[in-house]
DNA sequence: GGCCAGGATTTAA
DNA sequence: TTAAATCATGGC
């Protein structure tokens, strides 16, 4: 049985909240997008007034959760609105449809760990190939999918099939974040853990540093006061915030006394706007 | 052909 | 404690 969910799309437009840069797995379909999250599969369609989520009833809550919409933007886009930094109300009324996805755990583990020094068109051909060649092969309506490869999946995988899939020098860390998963059951450890204790735990994870903690924390485990930078973000901040840090770790702690728990929402609006004004036109 | 990408680890100073 | 060097890979 397929339901649909219909929302308001003024803060829950597709194509914001797809391409401004938190999630790989997505591909542009007949009508809207298919999204993938873990082994689940969704429709995204934006239908004027409305944005229509159409999946599985058995994925219902799943997707309802997945696009966080128990959460009121209204509110954290006013507070954009209000900021005494110009470049804020800019970025958040293009990015005024963006909403941070409470995506699987383990899967923005693995994908942040495959982001370092990686650019995000490389990052979504690797994790594609990934889930070619170590995910379950899906149906969902007319579409064929793969679900993102599990922990034993990924830890049996051979050295030369991660590297065909373009991992380079990061695949060790995949194996050894995946037998953390298995062996220590790292997951539901990491689940019950507040902002500080967790990226605390995050940065033990061999790979793992500073920014993509950021990200796990974001991303990863919905903790919105959190906030990644980046070369996009660190150029924003120089040239939009007036900003003379050099130190990224600072950067990121100005940025969170700054906003707070808006922090994490604030940051995609800026990642978003920067970046859809001069990344390259293939992407 | 050198530079860059949602950087982190290792080694040197 | 901070500063470089190094790590695959593909697109420009």
């Amino acid at each position: 049985m397929i339901k649909k969910i219909t929302v308001d799309s003024e803060f829950f437009n597709p194509k914001d909240t797809l391409e401004c840069g938190q999630i790989f797995r997505f591909f542009p379909a007949e009508k809207g997008y298919l999204v993938l999250s873990g082994s689940r599969a969704c429709e995204l369609i934006n239908e004027g007034q409305n944005t229509v989520i159409v999946c599985d009833e058995e994925n219902e809550q799943y997707f309802y959760n997945y696009f966080d919409l128990d959460t009121d933007y209204s509110g954290i886009f006013a507070r954009a609105q209000s900021s005494k930094y110009g470049i804020l109300k800019k970025a958040s009324s293009l990015g005024k449809g963006v909403r941070i996805l409470k995506q699987d755990s383990e899967e923005m583990l693995f994908s942040f760990l495959i982001s370092q020094n990686n650019n995000i068109p490389r990052i979504k051909k690797i994790i594609n190939s990934l889930c070619e060649k170590l995910g379950e092969k899906k149906n969902f309506l007319n579409h064929e999918y793969y679900a993102f490869p599990t922990a034993s999946a990924l830890q049996g995988a051979s050295e030369d099939l991660l590297k065909e899939c373009g991992l380079g020098y990061r695949a060790p860390y995949l194996r050894i974040l995946s037998n953390e998963i298995l062996t220590n059951n790292l997951l539901s450890k990491l689940k019950d853990l507040n902002e500080d204790s967790l990226k605390a735990e995050l940065l033990k994870i061999k790979g793992i540093g500073e920014k993509v903690a950021n990200c796990a924390l974001l991303f990863g485990f919905y903790k919105t006061k959190s906030f990644p930078v980046d070369v996009w973000i660190e150029k924003i901040y120089r040239e939009d915030f007036g900003g003379l840090l050099t130190d990224r770790s600072k950067i990121t702690a100005f940025f969170i006394n700054e906003f707070a728990f808006d922090a994490g929402y604030f940051q995609q609006y800026l990642f978003y706007y920067k970046r859809s004004l001069e990344k390259q036109p293939q992407n």
